[in-house]
Order: structure tokens, then sequence, then C-alpha cells
DNA sequence: GCGGATCAC
DNA sequence: TATGGTGATCCGC
């Protein structure tokens, strides 16, 4: 709660550091970041920004009136919701949720469906905390919640302590690495690409309803007493949501006087209707679908196409030819959806078209249910759109992530620059420049099609779980390990998979989950195989009392190669096999690609994920029948790595200098030499690179991380230089530690980000919080630079939470590459059992588009790394240092 | 490489 | 009575 205080009026003083700017009429701002043609040199265009919205049903009237005057170029299916956009209010969760009902408020904030996206507006919020306190009300799952919650609470705790303790000289220098991620994010923005996301309306609620419409007025949950997938909207109203227990779904509508109907889910119907759909999409562009009920699709040719007709003339103001593909986008937007529901037989899409991806997504659920938005092409008038919104709608920042922003005082996307400093403080570099760059609407516009490669694996993991009544047997734990393995591997077959690592997950009747993993030397895929090691895997953590078990191989054979090439496994089956051989002296694995990684690309963009999130994969070929559909969208990323440019020279001295533009050259150049002396530090300071597998990745150094603690001389004044002191790190004892890493670790003192790695395709996740901020990277610098230099710096807290889940996808390009290969593999069996389909059921879609194409932007190279510092953790290691830099602060 | 955490659908 | 399943990334060891 003082966080935000202290976060309010920030103690650092604005006016001083006043670089870019990003929410500043784009008229102050440099033509680059306005205009939008991608060559184009132009002038800011004014009307066109506006919104379009194609609303209503009336499709024939949507292409037509979207007159250049006219900002309702967006089509909105749902007639009665006031809507947002209306009074912005918006902030009004957390903040109103006054503790009206005493004990209830406490407990609502615990679930995730009460946090959702989409919001609960219109709905009985105290009820739904009513009945969730008292259904919920001395259960485990209960407990389990609020334990959880309390440890969220303290490392949000923990996070405001370190922002707070920041000086202001430091932030003074925050807000300028901040001012130039937001300058690296800028020369990112790309206007060329028209992109469309498409996302079913209630998709299994829809498709139950269409069999059996009947139930169209009635409020309808997918799912059982257990858990709901989804409901219909007027459930909704009700309060009814995704991931919410039946049972609370139900008592919350029986209190409102009416009664939930619930229907099982039928997966394999839910495939096929995302086959139809993915066809219609298909004939528009090439696209990727993760998910049954989403997909991406690049309209640019057609959009162009369409809008070239239609002048008819060659001569046309960019304005004038921007408006005419801003009709042509939202009309034939407005036709794939009117396909779509044909094919359908009555199922209705919305869709959301933009520059990239992530604001395309979020543009489709701006008018949900049967409706479609086009964000504004204009810089200004995206940014004025954009800026309102709350965060928690950008993919990627989930609950968790909310309230560590909100607690920061950061609530809607214009608020991430103004409190830039904040950001960086609590967050790594990673997130923190993510975070940025898509708060300027910067995001990945481009699609991760893939060729069908045989014999690449791209899925990086399989599993199988399952939850049972509570069980304490240990030889019916086993029993249930055998079953699960067996599917497991039957599930591997299918797709001739064969791994190296078993994972073993279990839930215990607390509802606490763990999870156990054994690498083994050789590939293993068979039953037999998989539960022998599994088996291992329980055995020690019994006796125990489970609700859930589950197994999971990872570290494939052939599995494809961050960067995207393929394993030489499958490409070059002998070298392989000579280097099987070499590799089987010296160690027993070195497993390939799973870890982390980062694929560097082409580029632009970066994952449209924020990082730690999901990305999903694009793999394959509806054909084949597999081909998972994961969660999330993802965009591609690359991580990237920062670069780590002490780039702040001209900003200082403020004055009128800008972002975006910049002199390249000098800037360029110094940032280049910088790069290489820091290079040069690195490689001499760290001998080792090969402690983790993945160790010496040639490209992009991995994702920095850990740091040493901040002791944290609070004071320190106000300076005008700052020398920032490059170091290793080290074991207490001396010897380097986590030799993989030093090079990460190498520090450097403000660092942007540049960047990066885009990578083309899929998405990125996104960085989790960060304990180990750039923030304290920074504070750990600025106070060794008083000469103290920590020689040990011990930590303090530790707990760490982050995690992430994803998923995969499908995209169209290969289709057309490699036709038929379908008929080859019979589409999945007709198997009915319950769990097991949902395993079928996800990892059966996919499919692909048509050709594929090669993003256009160039990519940086990035070298960089990061700092570290840690926050917290007992980390007890030490620092080795080099030859410091200088920065002058003007 | 391991384990916990977060997110998405 | 009763709170899912699959997959992925990040971070810090
Ligand atoms: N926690 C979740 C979320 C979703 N789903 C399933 C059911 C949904 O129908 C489908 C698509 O998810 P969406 O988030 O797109 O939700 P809907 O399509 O149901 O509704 P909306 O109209 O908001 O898109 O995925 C699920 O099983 N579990
Ligand atoms: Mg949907």
């Amino acid at each position: 709660m003082e966080a935000s205080s202290m976060a309010d009026d920030g103690p650092i003083a604005e006016a001083q550091v006043m670089p870019p700017e990003p929410w500043r009429p784009a008229a102050e701002l440099p033509a680059s970041m306005v205009s939008g043609g991608s060559s184009s040199s132009t002038s800011t265009g004014r009307g066109t920004g506006v919104a379009k919205h194609i609303g209503s049903k009336s499709l024939p009237a949507a292409s037509t009136w979207v007159g250049a005057a006219n900002p309702q170029h967006n089509i909105s299916g749902n007639s009665d919701t006031g809507h947002s956009s209306v009074n912005h209010t918006a902030s009004e969760n957390a903040h109103d949720a006054a503790p009206g009902t005493s004990a209830a408020h406490s407990t609502a904030h615990l679930y995730v469906f009460t946090a959702e996206k989409g919001g609960m507006a219109g709905c009985d919020k105290e009820l739904q905390q009513q009945v969730i306190y008292e259904l919920s009300q001395g259960s485990k799952h209960l407990q389990h919640a609020q334990k959880q919650d309390a440890k969220l609470d303290q490392r949000i705790q923990q996070m405001l302590t370190t922002v707070q303790n920041a000086t202001e000289a430091q932030r003074i220098t925050l807000n300028r690495q901040g001012d130039a991620m937001a300058e690296a994010a800028e020369t990112r923005r790309d206007w060329s690409r028209w992109c469309c996301v498409v996302d079913m309306d209630m998709f299994f609620a829809a498709v139950e309803i269409r069999d059996q419409p009947c139930l169209a007025e009635l409020p309808v949950a997918v799912g059982g007493m257990g858990m709901i997938s989804t409901a219909n909207y007027v459930a909704r109203r009700y309060g009814v949501r995704s991931a919410m227990p039946g049972f609370i779904a139900q008592e919350l509508c029986r209190r409102q006087g009416v009664e939930l109907k619930f229907v099982r889910p039928d997966y394999r119907k839910y495939q096929s209707e995302a086959q139809v759909i993915r066809e219609v999409i298909g004939s528009f562009g090439p696209y990727e679908s993760h998910t049954s009920d989403e997909a991406r699709v690049d309209i640019t040719d057609r959009v162009r196409d369409r809008a070239a007709k239609r002048l008819n003339d060659d001569s046309s103001s960019e304005e004038a030819i921007r408006e005419a593909e801003i009709e042509a986008a939202a009309s034939l937007v407005a036709e794939m959806r009117a396909q779509i529901k044909e094919k359908t037989r009555g199922l209705t899409a919305s869709a959301g078209i933009a520059p990239n991806f992530t604001l395309a997504k979020m543009a489709a659920d701006e008018n949900k249910p049967d409706g479609q938005m086009l964000v504004p092409r204009t810089r200004e008038a995206l940014l004025e759109w954009l800026g309102k919104k709350s965060l928690r709608k950008l993919g990627g920042v989930g609950k968790v992530t909310e309230r560590m922003l909100q607690s920061l005082g950061v609530e809607t996307f214009s608020d991430v620059w103004r409190r830039r400093a904040d950001v960086i403080l609590a967050f790594t570099q990673l997130r923190s420049e993510w975070l940025i760059e898509r708060s300027l609407g910067v995001a990945p516009n481009n699609l991760d099609l893939h060729e069908d490669d045989e014999g690449v694996v791209r899925r990086k993991s399989i599993s199988n779980e399952r939850t049972f009544r509570d069980q304490g047997d240990t030889e019916a734990l086993f029993q249930i390990l055998k079953e699960l393995s067996k599917e497991l591997s039957d599930d591997m077959a299918k797709e001739s998979l064969a791994g190296k690592t078993v994972t073993v997950k279990l839930k215990r009747n607390t509802f606490e989950v763990v999870t156990r993993a054994q690498s083994t030397k050789r590939w293993i895929s068979s039953p037999e195989d998989i539960y022998e090691v599994a088996k291992e895997i329980l055995a020690k953590e019994c006796p125990c009392t489970l609700r859930l078990l589950g197994v999971r191989v990872s570290a494939f054979k052939n599995a494809i190669d961050a960067t995207g090439s393929a394993a030489l496994d499958a490409k070059q089956p002998k070298l392989a096999k000579f280097f099987e051989v070499q590799k089987g002296q010296e160690e027993g694995e070195k497993a390939n690609a799973s870890m982390t990684t980062t694929r560097s690309t082409t580029g632009t963009s970066r994952s449209s994920s924020p990082p730690g999130m999901p990305t999903p994969m694009v793999d394959c070929d509806v054909d084949v029948d597999e081909a998972c559909d994961g969660k999330k969208h993802g965009g591609d990323q690359g991580c990237d790595v920062s670069d780590l440019g002490l780039r702040e020279g001209s900003g200082i001295a403020g004055s009128g200098d800008r972002p975006g533009s910049g002199e390249p050259d000098a800037a360029e150049e110094g940032q280049a030499a910088e790069d290489a002396r820091r290079m040069a530090i690195a490689a001499k300071v760290s001998p080792l690179s090969s402690f983790f597998k993945n160790a010496q990745q040639p490209p992009p150094p991995p994702a920095p991380q850990s740091g040493t603690n901040t002791s944290t001389s609070a004071e320190h004044q106000a300076q005008d230089h700052w020398t920032i002191p490059c170091f290793v790190i080290e074991e207490d004892d001396g010897e380097e530690a986590l030799p993989a890493q030093s090079t990460n670790e190498v520090q450097q003192g403000v660092a942007v980000s540049s960047a990066a790695t885009g990578s083309s395709g899929t998405s990125t996740p996104t960085p989790a919080l960060g304990r180990h901020s750039v923030a304290s990277q920074l504070m750990l610098a600025a106070t060794s630079t008083k000469q103290q230099r920590p020689r040990s710096s011990t930590a303090g807290v530790d707990a760490s939470l982050r995690g992430q889940t994803a998923s995969l996808a499908s995209s169209s390009a290969a289709k057309a590459a490699s036709p038929r290969r379908r008929s080859r593999s019979p589409r999945r069996k007709p198997t009915g059992g319950k769990p097991r389909d949902i395993a079928e059921f996800w990892r059966g879609a996919t499919g692909m588009g048509s050709t594929a194409r090669t993003s256009s932007s160039s990519s940086t190279s990035t070298s960089s790394t990061s700092a570290s510092a840690a926050l917290e953790g007992g980390d007890r290691r030490t620092l080795a240092w080099y030859e410091p830099v200088v920065v002058d602060l003007c």
C-alpha cells in the first residue's frame, strides 16, 4: 500500500528527464515514429487514426460506412453492453471492491476466474464473493490458495522495499534506461502489416448450443461439477467463468434465480469445427492457429489488393491509400467472419485487425460477441486507445503480474512509461523491455510458418496427468503411475518421440504441487522404460497422500534447435552418429535444446508474449494429425538479449531530443565499440563456457539473471556521473561460479537491450517478474561505486515464484507444401474415454496456411549481457570486478 | 539440469 | 461431495 504512495509522485523529477515522451502527441514526435507506412516517410495522418469497429451484424454495411470521417469502423455485435469505452473508470477492480462483505472479500481474489481478463463487469461481485467464500470455507483448496497468496504478498512487499530504496539519482538513470528501451521499441515499430486475430465466441458452448438450440436462452456451462471450461454469455451475466468450479457456478446461478445447465464437453466435435474454421481463414492469407478457437492471419496481401482496386489510381495520397486499406481490411474481415458463420452453421467469431498480433488479439476481445475492431493506424490514435486500457488485457499479464504492477501504481498501458523506473526496478530486464515495448503498442507482426519438416520434433515435452480422489496407498499410486506411463508412451509413439528426461508431477491432498525429474543416458519411449524411471522418482516421495499424478517426457531426440535449425540427428544421421559416440564418452547427456535459449531471428519482433509465457509452436500440419494446439498465442520472439549499451549520451541533456530518431551513427558506433569491449571482457573472464548444456550457443547469450543482493546503502547523493562496475560472480571459495552464466553476468551498466532477436515466429514468453531485476543490478552498481564493493553480499530472502504455461499451435504453411500427408495418418482414433480425450483434443489441432512469409525486419544482433544482482535469495556468491564504465549524467 | 512459478486456453 | 489437463518459458539454483 505504501508503495503506491511512494510511487505516486515519484521522487524523481520527471521533468528533468524527458526524452521520448511516448505518450505525447504525435506532432511533437519525429516523423519516423509517427508515420505508418513502412517505406513512407510521411506525414502525420490525421483522420486516419480512428478506430474502426465494424459492428453489427449487417455485414454489407460494414464495408460501406467505413467512411473516413466516421470513427465507427468497428463492428460491435453485442448491443447492450454499455461497453468499456464510455466510462474508463476501468480501474474499478481492486479498489472499489470495498470490503463490503467482510470475510467474503478476502477470498475472492485468490481465484483466477475472479480476476479474468474480461472482468466481471455487470455481475454481482458481492454475491460471487459470498458464494465462493461459503462454498470454499475450510476446504483444502482454499487453504492452499491462501498460503500461496501469502507468499505472493511477501514477494510484493519485498519488491516494494527494493523500489522504495532507490535513490533519486538512481531513478534518473533508470528513467533514462527506460527511455532507451522505449526508443529501441520505436525502432521496431512497423505499420506495414495487416495482422488479424480471429477468436470464436464462447467456443465450446457455442458448438453445444448450436447442436441443441433449446439451450440458447439459458445459462449454459460446458464442463462438470468440478470444473467449467467455458460458459455462454447468458451464464456469464451471472458471474460464471472459465476455470470456475462447477458447483460454485451452479450455486451462483441458483441464488440469482436461474438454473445453470451443464453440458459435457465433446472435444472431437470442437476439433472438427476448428478445421472448418481454418479452411475459411486460410483463404484469406497465411495463418497460424495455436488453439482450436483462435487463429492469427496475415491479410496484408489481400488488403493491399483490394485497396488498390478501389483506388484504381496510381497517384493517390498516402492518406488516401491508408484509408482505402483500412476499409479493405475491415470489409475483408467482416466477410471472413460471415463465411465462418456460414460454414459452421451459425458459430460466430470476433476479430481484431492491427499492425501486429498482440494488438490484434486485444482488439478481437474489444467487441467480443460477434464483433470486430480495427486498431488505429497512426501512432497518436493508437496510443490514445491503448493507453487507457488495463494491462491485464495484455496477453502474458496474468493475475500475479497485474497485482505486482498494481502495487507499483501501474494499471494501464500508459502507466508503464510513466513509471518506467519502478517497472525496471521491479522486473527483470527482459520483462521490463517487453512491458515497455508492448505498452507502446509494438510487438511482433510475423507468423512462424514452417515447412513440414519430416522427422524434426518441434514440441519440447509431452505429458499425461490425472486427478483422482485422495490416495495414500503406495501400491495404488504406482498402479496409476504405470497407467499414465503407458498412455504417455502410446501418445509418444504417434509422433515417434523418444526423450531422455522423465518428470513426475504430484499434487498432494493439500494441493501442493511438486515435480521431480531424472534424465537418462538413452532415449526412452516404451511404457516400461518410462515407468521404470517414474517409479524410481515416486518411490523417493512415498509415503504420501496425493490427488494427482503426472508423467512428462522431454529432451527429445531430433528436437529442433532453438534457432530453428533442425536437429542434427534428423538431418544428418551419420554425422549425428559420430557425435553420439564422442558424446557418449564424455558424459551422459547434454541434452539438447530444451533449455532456454533465445531464438534470435529476424527482425523486429520479439515475442508477443511476455517473457515467460507461452509460445506456441507451430507444428504441423494438419494432417498428420498431430499437432497440438496449445495455448497461448505467441509470437515469436526471441528473447534477445539486451545490448548493453550505455547510451546515455544524448539524452541527458535532454533537451529536445527525442527518441527514435537520434543520431544513429554516433550512437551506434559507440554502441558497437561498447559491445565489443564488453565481449572482450566477458571472454576473458569466463573461460568455461559450458556448464549448462546449452551453455555455448554462439549468438546471443541467454537471458540474464541472478545477481547479488543489494545491500544498497540507500544514500548516495546525486552526482554528475556514474561509475558502473563490471563484474563476474564467483563462488565463495573464489572459484568461478556457473560458468555458463558468468558470461551473462558480466555486468554492464545501464543497458538497453536492443534489439532483438526477433524471431520469426511464434511467441515468446514473458519473463517473470524478477527478483533480480535490472534495478538491482543498477543499485548494486551504484552502491559499489561508492567504493565499498561488497565483497560478499548475502541476501535475503527466498522464495521465488514464477512459472508459466503454454502450448502448441499449428499454422498454415505446410499445408501447401506438403499436400497430402493427411491421408497417411488417420486422424485421431475413435477412442472415447474421458480424460484422455482432452489430451487428444489439445494435441490434435493445427493447421497451416499457405506460403510462408519471411518477416521483413532486419534483425539486430545483440549481445549483451545484463546483469545481475540478486535481491534476495541466499546467494552467497561474490563478485569479481572489472574495469568500470563511466556514464556522464550531465 | 532441476524445481517452482506464471500464463494461456 | 466437489477446484482440470497440456505445454512452454523464466528464473535461480
Ligand atoms: N481455462 C480455460 C479456458 C478456456 N478453455 C476452453 C473453452 C473455451 O471455449 C475455449 C476457448 O477459450 P476462450 O478464452 O477463447 O473462451 P471462449 O471462446 O469460451 O469465450 P470468448 O467468447 O470469451 O472467446 O478454450 C478451457 O478449457 N479452459
Ligand atoms: Mg474464444
